[in-house]
DNA sequence: GTGAAAGCGCTAACAA
DNA sequence: TTGTTAGCGCTTTCAC
């Protein structure tokens, strides 16, 4: 019995007599045997191995993400090599090297750096193919899953507008360097401009995601000479970060300063006061972002997809609503 | 130019004229060349990487005790790869089947499965070491980092107890397939049996660490004929679903029922009320695990080292005290 | 259906 | 210092 009827028996390929591939088989689960994985992609030229950049698996979202991007390729027979850029563009070209290296069929990516320098600037022989998530960099890669950032924003602006009649809408934005920050900035300009609300640029800051940054920028637009009377933040610990300096200073949400925020999440609702928000699925952007990739790897699919995915509306109490969550 | 050299430039290893390695280095980057992983660990017999197994991705414990591990492995050389369990066993086997497969040079390891039957199930050739972390299974791999979760829990009890003179304490649990439920359970009848306060079996409820078991089992306890006047929660899902059920049923926290849990973490100074619970340093566990890890890969030191680390009490008001937070 | 042999990309031992 | 060679574990022609 020849080392070539081993393989045989073990991948599945190619012919065996139904008897020897048994034998084969049972002996190899006595002796504990694996095919070893490097002299598998060696020779196949594949590593079944796709690789998920983000720029902090420390946030919900985007652990979430990578649990159904991990979930959909694991059913696939892929695993997914994570790595983490700590939102730095160093860290991203580090990263997808690192990455080509392993020899990744595949790599699904949140760029950190959004003019798409980082991704470009790294020269490898072998190009695995790139689905971009949550961050697009526009023209490259072979697909991209992101939210409706624009419109959810304008969601949360028109709801402070239309249903409470707010005029003087304040905005706390994500990074500038993403396109969830931009697009999420832009919704902010755009819903104000629609609505006729007062577009004064000293209600418009930039944070960086952060709790610190939702703090330093609500003091900022509390110290105005005119205050907003509310509030959006581009996700959900900045508008924590806000929500401990509002409650620090006294301000009554949503009475004296109402406040709503992109992410929402499981805890939300016991907030005081129940946050409104957008809801997103988390997972659900990381599933399609692996569904975008093993179209590519396993049906050859060339033709680039560019996927939005909607967001809704929760309505709490800090946008001054009577509801739900008390 | 031969190979050798090309290869004895890049890794660095033996000597080569500096003028060659100028040379070689300098084409190299110019045809964007990289060392396969696959080539360089056939022939090694070594991976650089080190698998990473949590029984959910999702929790920002174990997605921050990731980025720790992360952190220091790619600091000494090392590249992680992550698995997720999703709390299965069959998932846990599965996970260190690949990982042994994928070569890798060591595990760390949050069991699923308490017993280690899943660990232990797993027969492969190479056997990497694991270091174990948050759940441990005793006896087994080459070194563990834990919480100190029995001390913690008898901190909460005794809070309860000697601060707020509680005497009937309900507890809601996590699974018990997990050191992390067992030692908690542990130190909560330690504490009630030390500090004499009521022992009723009705009042211990065992939940899986979910939103909705805490709920579950928050209206369990609130359906005895006698109610508990204080519940500890074994983590921060199940407070919060616990929250959710008291604050439906119009029971007020603190001055009805008190309550505290185990976990803290940036959004509990914001709920209503503000909840005491144990802080922990996430991205601790997972740094000194690798650790752990670095020291056995590197310096091969053999005697098994297990890490406790301790709990901290952070007292807001969701126990009875008027502290900070509102 | 089965076996022999070549080769994927790399490094270490040895020879020059 | 440099080159030659063998072999890590696997799969796949190509004979048989």
């Amino acid at each position: 019995m020849s080392l070539a009827t081993a393989s045989r028996s073990i991948s599945g390929r190619g012919s065996v007599a139904p008897g020897t591939r048994e034998r084969v088989l049972a002996t190899a689960a006595r002796l504990d045997f694996q095919p070893s994985a490097f002299g598998r992609s060696l020779r196949l030229r594949a590593s079944g191995l796709v690789g998920f950049v983000v720029p902090d698996v420390g946030s919900t979202f985007y652990a979430n993400a990578l649990k159904g991007a991990q979930h959909r390729l694991e059913a696939a027979g892929y695993e997914v090599a994570l790595m983490d850029t700590d939102e730095r563009p160093e860290r991203e070209v580090a990263a997808l090297r690192a990455l080509a290296a392993r020899g990744v069929d595949g790599i699904i990516l949140c760029a950190t750096d959004g003019s798409g320098s980082a991704v470009r600037s790294v020269r490898t022989r072998r190009r695995p193919p790139i689905v971009f998530f949550d961050n697009v960099v526009p023209g490259l890669g072979v697909g991209s899953v992101a939210l409706a950032n624009e419109t959810g924003i304008r969601l949360l602006v028109e709801h402070l507008a239309n249903v409470h009649g707010q005029r003087r809408v304040g905005y706390v934005g994500g990074l500038e360097t993403e396109t969830s920050g931009t697009e999420r900035l832009a919704g902010y300009r755009l819903a104000v401009a629609a609505g006729s609300l007062e577009t004064d640029e000293a209600l418009v800051r930039a944070g960086d995601w952060s709790l610190e940054a939702g703090a330093r920028e609500t003091e900022a637009l509390l110290d105005l000479a005119v205050r907003p009377t509310s509030i959006v933040y581009a996700d959900a610990q900045m508008a924590l970060g806000g929500l401990s300096i509002l409650r620090g200073r006294g301000v009554r949400v949503p009475d004296d300063v109402a406040i709503v925020s992109f992410d929402d999440w499981d805890a939300g609702q016991f907030l005081d006061p129940p946050l409104t928000a957008l809801a997103r699925r988390d997972r659900q952007i990381g599933d399609l972002a692996a569904s975008l990739m093993l179209r590519v790897l396993e049906q050859d699919e060339s033709d680039r997809l560019d996927v939005r995915l909607p967001m809704e509306l929760v309505v709490r109490r800090s946008c001054g609503c009577g509801g739900s969550g008390g």
